[in-house]
RNA sequence: GGGAGCAUAGCUCAGCUGGUUAGAGCACUUGCCUUACAAGCAAGAGGCCAUAGGUUCGAGUCCUAUUGUUCCCACCA
């Protein structure tokens, strides 16, 4: 109920608004747009807090942080979404009526995610929300083609691309996702001549596809049938027999068929040899009907029967199970298939190398993200296609000549522009004609996730140079690269990628300084969290019910940066105890701060100036961490000094001069009024970031705002900031640490003897150095009342 | 097969550029109702820092190798 009550106060008093009049310190964040497809789960939560946090720190460091929310609602994903959730098939119904299924779906799903994030109290600003559905996005996107395509950077080509038969669609590289299946290596014998050529294969439903026969060159067993012809069986047509060194020698019989196509080997000898084509397989996962024996089957059957035809030829020498790593779909874990077509790609193959030498410009937190990215580019082997044979994403901006085929791009101006629904309103530059065909094909949706920094930036540069085209003016290039990225580390071989390609071409530039790269959430070692089980369990919504979002977060900012974890609601209770710690503490120093003065900024006494340096010194430490992007630790440290120093053993110092200005004195009480206030002002605005509402909620509830004359905790600066440095005295905090071990002895005897802590004793001997005398007789009537002694004496250490 | 991370108390983890008796929280044991907090406080027990070498006056920390573990990439004949 609290938190709901401080976030009304936050959207109330627009804590959280962007200002576009502070032009100067504007800090960037390009954060993840979740995809619509399904809930938002415990990672989101984890990663988006990681985030969120650090966005604050930055706010309470003085600069002007642009913190913007987006919702990737267009493509597949989203698509595939809606189709089991209406149990609809989006090719039985027309384009449009699916198309508005999809906005209707994604536009209920958006509105629930926003709810939720703000249940977290995240703090981005709402105005600068973004769907890349939206027509802005959707120009953006178009434009960032044409641009590409103009460039020949993007092109078009017919030739094999990875297809997913069961959405109907080509894919990218970065879709596919590796499986283990179980499968069978038959043994089918190919006739040379007079001799049989021994082949293992695991698809033998490609038989009637097969080009080519290929052997090691260094494989002695089978030189003598190099350049040969072999009758493959059943369909009794030959094939050459070729030499090349990438065969494996001990892999199946050492001598391979190839087919058009099995596998991404089989394309690239299909290109090196310029092998013909023969098309077997076609886009609805099933055989061509012209082939014979298992035309139209499906690919299963297909084989089935392909098996049980050589069985009955005496064709099969043998079969032997396996199993094997196959590419599936990630959307659907269908296997994937490679069939020629024509398609719209980006250009990767040849900017390798600055793809690799750009990634050095980038700060990556923590470092080793960086060797995935590294890995990535370096094993990529096809270019990036970006059709999708879809319907609910971003057009592409081209209708096609009917008269000679050239590709017509939409006019700037156009934009954004549905092909199907708009006639391109030109002449062909090529040969004239005015008749064109509309592309139907939509762009990958990393297409457009891709472009995130121009989204953002252009979101910007409307609020501060009224101008939203980041392609046109090149003043919105002044805030490229964005300060900094965050996201999870299963992106980075898509979002993270795709942002510095598109980025490297738009602008030859990084897209942003920093990249801050979080953990998953497991739900045991190495298994992620599936939308099937333990749903419930790992439910946001229900956890922040019966957690507080507070305590999500303070969760969430446990760990070291980029490390997975596990969620375990036990965990929680460190969260609650650190909560209720954290609320009984501001109510015993608030307790006491009735009559203070914020003017008498003033502490006479050494251990109250020993408090107020410790909390420079903690503030000064969390700043260096978190910078490095350290949330967790800097918690740690936080927690450690709150707990320790501040509840444990300073406030046990001063109490009795809180209570009792008779015996203490009205000057030493308000020194002690002062420094008090001091560390709980700071605590709360350390905590701030962490646990906002909480600390919001002390903060309005004591009526801090007579004290800082600031409406909300949010708008405070930590001390340590954009223009101040803090400093501390070493001297004084090893002092404070002297008394906190004397302390501490004292406290060691008394348990030892089963002694209450209130109990008295005679006489306390301090061992310390000459030096500190004077402090420690500063500090008598504290330790007197804290220790129940009688009386002090010294011996001095050399 | 290539690469990266991790290996510290029963559990979850800190230990920065090598420096005195290795830290925290949870759990455990004991004591304590202390004018904020028993969801608390105090004290205690618990570690050949994965293994084997090496560098060094000195290694949890640096180097080499090994083992285990997790992840990324490759592996579809």
């Amino acid at each position: 109920m609290a938190e709901k009550e401080v976030q009304d106060f936050w959207e109330k008093n627009k804590i959280y608004n962007f200002d576009p009049s502070r032009k100067k310190h504007i800090f960037t964040i390009d954060n993840p747009p979740p995809t619509i497809s399904g809930k938002l789960h415990i990672g989101h939560i984890f990663s988006f807090a990681q985030t969120e946090i650090f966005a604050r720190f930055k706010r309470m460091q003085g600069y002007n942080v642009y913190f913007p929310i987006g919702f990737d609602d267009n493509g597949l994903p989203s698509e595939r979404f809606v189709e089991k959730e209406l149990n609809i098939k989006a090719s039985a119904i027309s384009r449009d009526e699916f198309f508005e299924k999809c906005s209707t779906a994604t536009k209920h799903y958006e509105e629930k995610f926003e709810s939720l994030l703000k249940s977290m109290g995240f703090s981005y600003d709402f105005n600068l929300k973004y769907s890349t559905i939206s027509d802005d996005v959707r120009k953006i996107s178009q434009t960032s083609f044409i641009e590409l395509a103009e460039e020949s950077k993007a092109y078009l080509k017919e030739s094999p691309v990875l297809w997913c038969a069961e959405c109907q669609t080509s894919v990218a590289q970065a879709e596919l996702n590796p499986k283990e299946k179980d499968s069978y290596f038959y043994y089918i014998p190919f006739k040379v001549e007079n001799d049989i050529l021994e082949i293992a294969t695991t698809r033998p439903e490609l038989l009637c596809g097969v080009v080519c026969i290929f052997v090691n060159p260094k494989d002695k067993r089978y030189l003598k049938y190099v350049n040969k012809k072999a009758i493959v069986p059943l369909y009794n047509f030959e094939v050459p027999i070729l030499s090349d060194s990438e065969v494996c020698i001990d892999k199946g019989t050492g001598a391979v068929m190839c087919a058009t196509f099995g596998d991404a080997k089989d394309v690239e000898w299909f290109n090196k040899y310029s092998l013909p084509y023969k098309n077997v397989i076609l886009k609805h996962g099933r055989i061509n009907e012209n082939v014979n024996f298992i035309g139209s089957l499906n690919i299963k059957s297909a084989k089935n029967k392909i098996v049980k035809l050589l069985e009955e030829n005496k064709s099969l020498i043998k079969s032997e199970k396996i199993t094997h790593i196959v590419s599936t779909h990630e959307r659907c874990d269908r296997e994937i298939e490679i069939i020629p077509s024509k398609q719209w790609y980006v250009d990767i193959l040849n900017r390798k190398e600055k793809l690799l030498s750009i990634a050095n410009q980038i700060n990556w937190y923590p470092f080793s993200m960086k060797n995935r990215y590294i890995a990535w580019v370096n094993n990529i082997k096809w270019d990036w296609c970006i059709s999708r044979q879809r319907y609910f994403g971003v057009p592409f901006p081209v209708w096609y000549c009917l008269n000679c085929g050239k590709p017509c791009f939409a006019k700037k101006q156009w934009l954004p522009v549905d092909p199907i629904k708009f006639n391109y309103k030109d002449k062909c530059n090529k040969c004239g004609c005015s008749e064109f065909t509309p592309e139907k094909d939509v762009m990958d949706t990393w297409a457009t996730s891709s472009l995130t920094p121009q989204i953002n930036l252009s979101n910007l540069n409307k609020l501060i140079n009224n101008n939203c085209n980041i392609f046109e003016n090149k003043n919105v290039e002044n805030f490229l690269p964005m300060s900094m990225r965050s996201q999870a580390h299963d992106i980075i071989r898509t979002w993270t990628f795709y942002t510095i390609l598109k980025s490297l071409y738009h602008f030859d530039k990084i897209p942003w300084q920093n990249i801050m790269i979080c953990g998953f959430v497991l739900a045991k070692k190495g298994e992620k969290i599936s939308k099937s089980k333990g749903e419930l369990k790992f439910d946001p919504k229900t956890l922040i019910k019966t957690h507080t979002a507070d305590a999500l977060r303070y969760w969430a900012a446990n760990t070291k940066l980029g490390v997975d974890t596990f969620f375990d609601p036990n965990d929680m209770k460190d969260t609650k105890r650190f909560m209720t710690k954290l609320w009984n503490c501001s109510k015993f120093v608030i307790s006491h701060l009735e009559d203070f003065k914020i003017k008498e900024k003033k502490a006479t006494k050494f251990i109250d100036k020993f408090i107020i340096n410790a909390t420079n010194k903690i503030i000064s430490e969390a700043c260096n961490l978190i910078e490095n992007f350290e949330i967790g630790l800097a918690r740690h440290k936080i927690d450690d000094f709150f707990w320790k120093d501040f509840c444990d053993n300073y406030i046990e110092i001063v109490k009795e001069r809180l209570y009792q200005p008779k015996i203490h004195g009205e000057e030493e009480r308000k020194s002690a009024q002062y420094a008090s206030y001091y560390c709980l002002i700071n605590i709360l605005k350390l905590y701030a970031i962490y646990v906002p509402h909480l600390t919001e909620y002390i903060y309005i509830k004591a009526d801090f705002k007579k004290f800082e004359k600031s409406p909300s905790l949010h708008m405070l600066l930590w001390e340590e900031n954009l223009k101040n440095k803090v400093s501390y005295d070493e001297e004084i905090i090893f002092f404070g640490e002297e008394v906190k071990n004397l302390i501490s002895s004292v406290r060691k005897l008394k348990s030892q003897k089963n002694m209450s802590i209130k109990e008295s004793i005679d006489s306390v001997t301090i061992n310390c150095y000459k030096k500190h005398k004077s402090f420690f007789i500063d500090t008598e009537k504290d330790l007197i009342a804290c220790l129940k002694a009688k009386k002090i004496l010294y011996t001095f250490k050399s």
